[in-house]
DNA sequence: CCAAAAGTGTTCCGTCTACACCCATGG
DNA sequence: CCATGGGTGTAGACGGAACACTTTTGG
C-alpha cells in the first residue's frame, strides 16, 4: 500500500452471462456464436466490457437485458475469473454472472436476432475461453442454494404445476424424487399458495395451479426446500 | 460482441484479502492501517494490484503470502467488488479473497513489520471502502460451508483438542453446542483421527489431541458436519 | 482436597424414505 | 372405455436435540 494507483496496470474487465432456461424436463443456457476475433463463430456465452459509468454488477444486468428484454431477473455473481491467458485476445478479467428466467416470457424473436441457441447442460459443447468452467461452477452454485432460496420459481411461469416444479428439481439435482415425499413437503410451506386455476396442457383431468408468494417471501425471506 | 478490445476502457484490479485466524474463543481478521492517499490511515483490509503477469489467484496468494510468510493455505475467492465509487481514488475494482490460518504458525514479527492487527468480528471497526461488506459476505460463506468442508482445521493447530474443535464451530455459527453431541458427531468420521498425544496446557488432568486427516481427505474428498 | 476441564449414554421426537393404487377426464 | 397424468397415506428407519454426572490431576 505504498504506491499510487498510477504505476499500476489497467485491465480489460468483463462480464459473461449464463442465462439458464428450463425446458419442462433440462435445465438449458443461452449460448451463442462469438461474433469477434479471435475465437468467431466459436460457441459462447454472452457477455460485454464493463463501461467507466456502471457497476460490474449493473454490467451484467445491462447485458442480460440486451439479450432478453427482461428485467428484475433473479441473478448472482458466480465469480470473477482471472487467468493470464484466458482469453486468448488479450488480458481481460471476467465476472461471470447467472440470471433465472422463464423461458415462456422470453421473446423468441431476441433468441434469433442475436442467434442463440438453448443448450441443456447435457449437450453442452466446448465454449470459447473457460465458460465450460463458469456454467459448471454455476450450476453447484444453484445445487447447494436451490434448498434454502427460492431459485425454481424464477424458471415456471407465476402458475405452475407441482409436477413442473417437482421436475425443476429432479433437473438441477439431477435425481428422480418421490412424488409423494416432494407434495408433502411442497404443503407445508405457506409460501406456495394453491390456486383455484386448473391446468389442463399436460393432462386430461386436469392439475392444480400453485403460485409462489413473493410478497410475502420479501417480508420474510426464509425458504426450506 | 461487435467492437474490438481495444475501444474499452481498461481498469485497475485488485485483490483485497480477509485473514481469518481464531484466538479461542473468537474469530478474529487481520486489519491494518492504510499506508497511502486517499483514505491514509483508515483501517483497511490488506490488499494490492493485480500485476500483468499473474492470475488475480495468484496476486492473492502473493499478497497473503508476503503478509504471512505462508503458503499453501486455504484461500477462497468471495466475489467481485465493482461499484463504480467503491474506490474515492479512482474506479477500482477489487476481487476479495479469504484465507484461513492458524494463528501459531503466524510469525508475530510480520504482523509488527506490517503494522496489522488482529481484531474479532464483533470489535470490527468501520473499514475503508467496502471492506466491511467484503468481511461480511467471507463470514457468510464460511457459515454456509463449515459442515460440509473441513475448513475448521486450517485455524487449528495440527494436533488439537475437541475442545478446541468445538469451539472453532461455535465462534464461527455464533451459537453454543451441546459436548455431548458434538463428540458423538465427531467421533463418527474417521478422517479425524485420535492420537495418544495429551495436550496439558488448558487442564490438570490433561486433554486427548486429534488431527485431521489431509492424505485420506485428497483420496476421498467428502466431508460432513 | 479442591478447582477446573475432560469425558461419557440414553431417551425422545421429528424428519426423511420407501412404497402402490385410485381418480378424473377428453378423445 | 381406455390411456394419461394427477393425486393421495402409512409405517419404519434414521438422525438431531435435550439433558447431568463422574473422572482426572496439579497445585
Amino acid at each position: 500500500m505504498t504506491e499510487f494507483y498510477s504505476q499500476h496496470t489497467k485491465y480489460y474487465v468483463s462480464v459473461d452471462c449464463i442465462i439458464f432456461g428450463f425446458d419442462g424436463s433440462k435445465i438449458e443456457v443461452l449460448i451463442g456464436r462469438r461474433q469477434m476475433d479471435p475465437g468467431r463463430s466459436e460457441f459462447s456465452l454472452y457477455g460485454g466490457f464493463v463501461r467507466p459509468d456502471e457497476s460490474v454488477d449493473d454490467a451484467a444486468r445491462r447485458v442480460v437485458n440486451d439479450l432478453t428484454g427482461m428485467s428484475n431477473l433473479y441473478m448472482r455473481q458466480v465469480g470473477a475469473y482471472g487467468d493470464v491467458d484466458r482469453d486468448p485476445g488479450g488480458r481481460v478479467i471476467s465476472v461471470a454472472y447467472c440470471a433465472l428466467i422463464n423461458v415462456r416470457d422470453y421473446d423468441d424473436r431476441l433468441r434469433q436476432k442475436y442467434g442463440l441457441v438453448w443448450i441443456t447442460l447435457d449437450d453442452m459443447p466446448r465454449l470459447y475461453s473457460d465458460h465450460n468452467r463458469m456454467i459448471n461452477d454455476a450450476i453447484m452454485q444453484i445445487r447447494r442454494r436451490i434448498n434454502t432460496q427460492p431459485l425454481s420459481f424464477n424458471l415456471l411461469p407465476e402458475y405452475f404445476t407441482l409436477t413442473q416444479l417437482q421436475h425443476v428439481y429432479e433437473a438441477v439435482l439431477n435425481k428422480k424424487i418421490d412424488k409423494r415425499n416432494f407434495r408433502k413437503r411442497i404443503k407445508q410451506i405457506d409460501l406456495i399458495k394453491q390456486t383455484n386455476r386448473i391446468d389442463h396442457t399436460m393432462s386430461r383431468s386436469g392439475a392444480r395451479l400453485y403460485r409462489f408468494d413473493r410478497e410475502k417471501y420479501e417480508k420474510d425471506p426464509t425458504f426450506k426446500l
